[in-house]
DNA sequence: TATCTTTGCAAGTGATTACTCACTATTTAT
DNA sequence: ATAAATAGTGAGTAATCACTTGCAAAGATA
């Protein structure tokens, strides 16, 4: 990985994110990376590639962030962390950046990354199991179903409160 | 409103919803409705006026929609409506297209409607008030952010199965 | 040092973009 | 009936799009 090709793959997530995708030229991008645009071309192929390249460094981001969660045998650590991973983005600069282009991604070509939530679903109603609930699947789809929601919310809603949310939600599932 | 008027309306609903828009251009809008581009920028001036024209025929939707749900007075019905609105425009197939259209935009321009959900945000606090909610603004303001989940989940994930999810929150608010 | 591969750039390519303009057909108002 | 306003077209416009090509510079390998 030379330096132009960091300078390339960190331009383009900022703009991809901002802008989105089909809305940002692959010149503009090259501006940006203060690069030639053919060099684009030259490591990515074209400019899907480029996109491929970007959302690939973000599945590794999520699975060791996941990771975390699945490996918890604590049932209410498990609730919790999964809580406060969306408080944590929320608050990071750089990671609220990458998972804004994720979502939006997802609305540009409509397609929901289903097999990824998949451990963290299951470790999800495994924990809502121990914890007694009547409906421990419905109950884990509903939690990421709310982290959705926040996520909706934490993108576009200027100014939304994350924390107060959160903190409400541990006190309903008594964390 | 001419005929050819509102052909390109329905056209440019169905591409936007489909293709989002700036990735739909107005030579495919015109072809697809069956008319000369020039129409467009006669009728709408330019393309983001028929964006714009699109949204304001949704804004109408959303206050008819809403307006029932705020008009209740029984709190249970209020959450029930709630609910139930997400389900209706899950199994319509022309209120999805329109719903989804809203959210693409959304997050292709980051600008979250907040004004237009105070109403309901209102009559939602209300209506937790009048049942003992210890929180009522908070669980007002949770309500709505699992209905932006869920619209995330109707959009964008294939065969997701709403009605289930729907009627397990009836029984999480007792309706 | 000589050769081969990779990295990088400038200047292109045809296609498509949003939008305009000159013009005709059709309503509407007087 | 006639003039004015509106509806509609089709062929343009310059700019931008994703992408290619030819060639030079820099590294790696021998």
């Amino acid at each position: 990985m030379t330096e132009k090709q960091e300078k390339i793959l960190h331009a383009a997530l900022e703009l991809f994110a901002r802008d989105g995708f089909s809305s940002t030229s692959t010149s503009k991008v090259a501006a940006y990376a203060g690069v030639s645009e053919g060099l684009i071309f030259r490591h990515f192929k074209n400019k899907e590639g480029l996109l491929k390249a970007i959302l690939q460094e973000g599945e590794e981001k999520a699975r060791t962030l996941f990771a975390d969660i699945v490996l918890e045998s604590d049932p209410k650590e498990v609730i919790r962390k999964t809580i406060d991973m969306v408080l944590h983005i929320s608050t990071s600069r750089s990671d609220l950046e990458f998972w804004k282009l994720q979502y939006k991604i997802k609305w540009e070509t409509e397609k929901y990354g289903e097999h990824k939530m998949e451990p963290l679903h299951l470790a999800l109603t495994n924990a809502f199991t121990k914890l007694g609930y009547a409906s421990p699947d419905r109950e884990a789809s509903l939690l990421l179903i709310i982290n959705d929601g926040l996520a909706t919310r934490i993108a576009l809603q200027q100014g939304f409160d994350c924390e107060t949310l959160t903190s409400f939600l541990k006190k309903k599932y008594n964390i």
